[in-house]
DNA sequence: ACCAGTGAGTTGATGCGTCAACTTCAGCTC
DNA sequence: GAGCTGAAGTTGACGCATCAACTCACTGGT
C-alpha cells in the first residue's frame, strides 16, 4: 500500500506570511484608491463603477439587467445603487414601466462630467500605486496568475466585461 | 529647453486590461473565501479576523485598543463588531469600566471552538484557491511586489501584525 | 379567455465599514 | 482638590453588500 501524503493540517508559516502580506497589500491599495476617489471626486468606487460602465456604452444608457450583468453585481445591488445615485442626480431613468419601474437608466450631464473627471483621476492613481510598482516581468507574472485564478474559481468564458473596480 | 515627456492622459488599453484582470481575480477570490466561511462556519471574514487575533494572543483576551491596532481597524469598527459578536456569544468582556465600557475583551468557549474550526477551513481554502495556483516563482514575485506596494502606500515599519483577512 | 410560469426589477432586513460627535476616565498642573 | 487635556471607548447616521421575498409584465398552452 502506497502511503498517501497527508494534506498539511494548516498553513506553514511562510505560506501564511505570503498570504498575509499579499492580503495587506490589497487592502491598503483598495483603501487608498477608494479614499482618494471619495475625497477628490466625491464618489465611492461603487458609484464609479456604475458611472464608467454607463459612460462606455454608446447612448450612455442601458437596461438595469444589462448593467448588472456587465458589472457582475446582483440585481438588487444595482437597484439600491441606482436609487441612491438618482437622488444625487448622477443618473436618471430614460424610460419607465407603468409602475415606476426603471426600464432604461442613463447618465445625466452631471453624471457624465463626474465620470470623466473620475476616470482621469482614478487612472492616475492606478498608475501611481499599481503600475508604477511593477516591472514588466512582474506584470506578466501577475497577469498569468490572475487568469489562472479566475479560471480556478469561475471556469466560465468570455462574460462579464469588467469595470476595473472591486 | 528640454521637452518633458507628458504623463499619459489615461491608461493604455493593455494597462487597463492588466488592472481589470487582476481586480477581477481579487474580487472573485475574496468573494469565494468569504462565502465559504459564511456558509460552512457561519461567520463573516470580519468576525474571523477578530476570532483569530484573540485566539493567537496568550490569555485570549486583549484591550479593545490593542485589538484595533493589531487588526489595523478603526476603533469604532472594532466596537461595533464586538457588540455584534458579544450578542452572538463569541466574545465577552473580561473586565469592564464603571460605565459598562469594555476594558478587556476575550474569547468565550464558543468563540474558541469557532476560531479553531474556522482556521482549519480557511487555511484549506487559502491553499486551494491561492497557494495551489502559484508556482514558486510566481509566489516570489508576488511577495516582492506586495512588499513594494505596501511600502509605496504606507511607508511605516513593523507595525500592524496582520490577520490574513481583508 | 384564462391561467401557470418566467424574467425583470424592487423592497426590506440585516450585517459590514466609515465618519464625526460624544462620554469617560486618567494623569497633569496649579 | 479644581480644572485641563488627551486617550480610550461608544454611539448614531449613513452608505455599501447580500439575501429572501415580493410585484409586475409578458408568454405560451389549453
Amino acid at each position: 500500500m502506497i502511503p498517501v501524503m497527508a494534506e498539511p493540517r494548516t498553513l506553514k508559516p511562510e505560506e501564511w506570511e505570503l498570504w498575509d502580506t499579499w492580503m495587506r497589500a490589497q487592502r491598503l491599495l483598495l483603501r487608498e484608491l477608494d479614499r482618494d476617489l471619495q475625497d477628490e471626486c466625491g464618489i465611492s468606487k461603487a458609484e464609479f463603477s456604475v458611472l464608467v460602465t454607463l459612460w462606455q456604452v454608446p447612448g450612455r444608457e442601458m437596461r438595469v439587467g444589462e448593467l448588472a450583468e456587465s458589472l457582475d453585481w446582483e440585481k438588487s445591488r444595482v437597484s439600491h445603487m441606482l436609487t441612491r445615485m438618482e437622488t444625487r442626480g448622477f443618473v436618471a431613468p430614460t424610460r419607465c414601466g407603468p409602475s415606476g419601474r426603471r426600464t432604461g437608466i442613463g447618465l445625466t450631464d452631471k453624471g457624465g462630467r463626474a465620470a470623466q473627471s473620475a476616470i482621469l483621476r482614478h487612472g492616475r492613481n492606478i498608475r501611481r500605486y499599481f503600475l508604477d510598482s511593477l516591472t514588466a516581468e512582474q506584470a506578466a507574472t501577475i497577469r498569468v496568475w490572475s487568469e489562472q485564478m479566475i479560471d480556478g474559481i469561475e471556469p466560465r468564458f468570455g462574460e462579464g466585461s469588467g469595470n476595473g473596480v472591486a
